[in-house]
RNA sequence: GGCUCGGUAGCUCAGUGGUAGAGCAGGGGACUCAUAAGCCCUUGGUCGUAGGUUCAAGUCCUACCCGAGCCA
């Protein structure tokens, strides 16, 4: 099946609120949001992101704060909400593992296994690490804590339902050698072929050492909250509650990761969703780390940044096209402010929003402020950038935002170069009103691509912009009609200079 | 201990057998509509190291070094 047949679906891992986000859960959360506002443009397409609230870890950090779990999570889902609308994201839905919608379907899968004999009760015994909710081996033990994060293990001995996942090792074998791109990188598909060439064990899915979860139907203890997050993707859309809907959506597009979770997403899941009778999602795609200096970015170092502080320093839409333009998307990623303002003062500052405000002035100056009638089927720039829409279309839903982003700069620097050898203010002093008209109407015509293609990315900025041209339309329309050809701006429309778009940023001095 | 990915210009990266590239930074120049922005020209690399295969290797093979990661 192509893309363009069906509708889009992008999901973001939902984020584990045992505390307050940082830039990683942006990066990735915005990521996910340029592909759908991108997708929207020409296809039905759904975006979700959400929280992760059950879990040990949680009813830790909730008891310690003296609050229930549920009064933690309430009180915290506000916080990742308002850092995703501040970063413009514009998701579809955002699910809560706590509400009913996902908690009843979540047993309906479990129940579903059960009677299938893919959920089976055993016994399990072994060491447990509470922070990473996740069993180890004595083998893999570091002196007797936990390898990944250095806690102390505590040993569990109980009852256990297991879903029989050691069963799915050949499907999935089979399916990553004949889908060898549906784990990208190519590093991550690699590592996680090699767990699979190692065999697999069936995997613990309850637990009773503690209760804050999803009960297990007809049993005590509650479902594993890696099962319980995972089934997220699934009960969002409708899973056996509106078929239609749900074969709209299923199988998800393009899952977006850390590659940290990798062997959850690329194992564990297409292994549960072929238990139920589904496909396993088409693409998914790991992410790497943000770092610092070369430094892996945690609250245990103390080097977390806060996202709400970069917003305001640097603004959202700066920060968006930071985030895509600065680092191959799955390449780790190295952050510093100065790269940001940077990127900001390079490619915003001067080449973007001065164009836009140097195009505006001569307008004006030149003619009072209104789009002039053109020759756009005689424009250079109709011909050359003819391809542009799709070929960034392309890169961006290849995740390549990149390249996409250079391919959009091709088209800012051949106007910035325009007006250098063109030099409309000879034209206007000799008096060649023609070929001033043609090279402003190219021009602001050029701004208008520049608006509707970048709107996936700085949203906010581009909607400025687009105020600035004369309000031509709606800016997020489908780019078989904003971009079918060369020459879509009216003559005659009233542009409307205003301050800077991107004010340069400057970095106070280094201390001595 | 086994494995994976990466090591190309000061920086970030592209380049998967056929005369080493881009952007930024650095240097020079012409202009003035513009956020002292933009435009033009330009300096700069024995492609981690050592071997090997080939008419030809950044690109394939082997070993090693460095960085990141996966598994044990």
């Amino acid at each position: 099946m192509t893309k363009g047949e069906r509708a889009y679906y992008v999901t973001t891992p939902i984020y584990y609120i045992s505390g307050e986000p940082h830039v990683g859960h942006v990066y990735t959360t915005v990521v996910a949001d340029v592909l759908a506002r991108t997708a929207r443009t020409f296809q039905p397409t759904f975006f979700l992101t959400g929280t992760d609230e059950h879990g040990q870890k949680v009813a830790n950090a909730a008891a310690a704060a003296g609050k229930t779990p549920q009064q933690w999570c309430d009180e915290l889902v506000p916080r990742w909400k308002a850092l995703f609308a501040g970063y413009h994201v514009q998701y579809d839905d955002f699910i809560r593992t706590t509400e009913k919608r996902h908690i009843v379907k979540v047993q309906r899968v479990f129940e579903q296994l059960r009677e299938r004999g893919d959920v089976y009760l055993g016994k399990y015994e072994g060491w447990y690490c509470v922070n990473d909710e996740t069993f180890w081996l004595a083998s893999k033990l570091v002196d007797g804590c936990c390898p990944t994060c250095g806690r102390e293990v505590e040993w569990i001995s109980e009852d256990d339902w297991f879903f029989r996942l050691s069963a799915y090792r050949d499907r999935l074998i089979e399916h990553f050698r004949r889908f060898p791109a549906w784990v990208q990188p190519r590093s991550v598909y690699n590592e996680m072929m090699a767990i699979l060439e190692e065999g697999l064990e069936d995997l613990s899915i309850s637990r009773t050492n503690f209760d804050w979860g999803v009960p297990i139907p007809g049993d005590g203890g509650v479902i594993y909250v890696w099962l319980d997050a995972l089934l997220n993707y699934i009960t969002a859309i409708g899973w056996s509650e509106d078929e239609a809907r749900f074969r709209t959506y299923w199988p998800a597009s393009t899952q977006l990761i850390g590659k940290e979770i990798a062997r959850f997403h690329t194992i564990i899941w297409p292994a549960i969703l072929w238990a139920l009778g589904e496909a396993a999602p088409e693409l998914v795609f790991a992410h790497g780390w943000i770092t610092i200096d070369g430094q892996k970015m945690s609250k245990s170092l103390g080097n977390a940044i806060d996202p709400f502080a970069l917003k305001e320093r640097f603004g959202a839409d700066s920060m968006r096209y930071f985030l895509l333009r600065e680092a191959p998307f799955g390449s780790d990623f190295s952050y510093s402010e100065e790269k940001i303002a940077q990127r900001h003062n390079g490619d915003l500052a001067n080449d973007l929003g001065n164009l836009l405000q140097r195009t505006l002035s001569m307008v004006g100056r030149y003619r009072g402020g209104v789009v002039p009638a053109g020759r756009p089927g005689a424009s250079d720039f109709a011909q050359t950038f003819a391809g542009l829409p799709m070929t960034v279309r392309a890169r961006i839903l290849d995740l390549r935002f990149r390249e996409a982003l250079e391919e959009i700069w091709r088209l800012v620097t051949a106007l910035n170069r325009a007006i250098d050898e063109r030099k409309p203010w000879v034209l206007q002093k000799e008096g060649r009103s023609a070929e001033l008209d043609a090279l402003l109407y190219d021009l602001c015509e050029g701004l208008r691509w520049l608006a509707v293609l970048l709107h996936p990315v700085m949203p906010e900025r581009t909607r400025n912009m687009w105020r600035q041209l004369g309000d031509p339309g709606a800016i997020d329309a489908d780019w078989s009609s904003t971009l079918a050809r060369w020459g879509g701006l009216e003559a005659g429309t009233r542009t409307a200079i205003g301050a800077s778009l991107f004010p340069r940023i400057e970095l106070l001095a280094a201390e001595p």
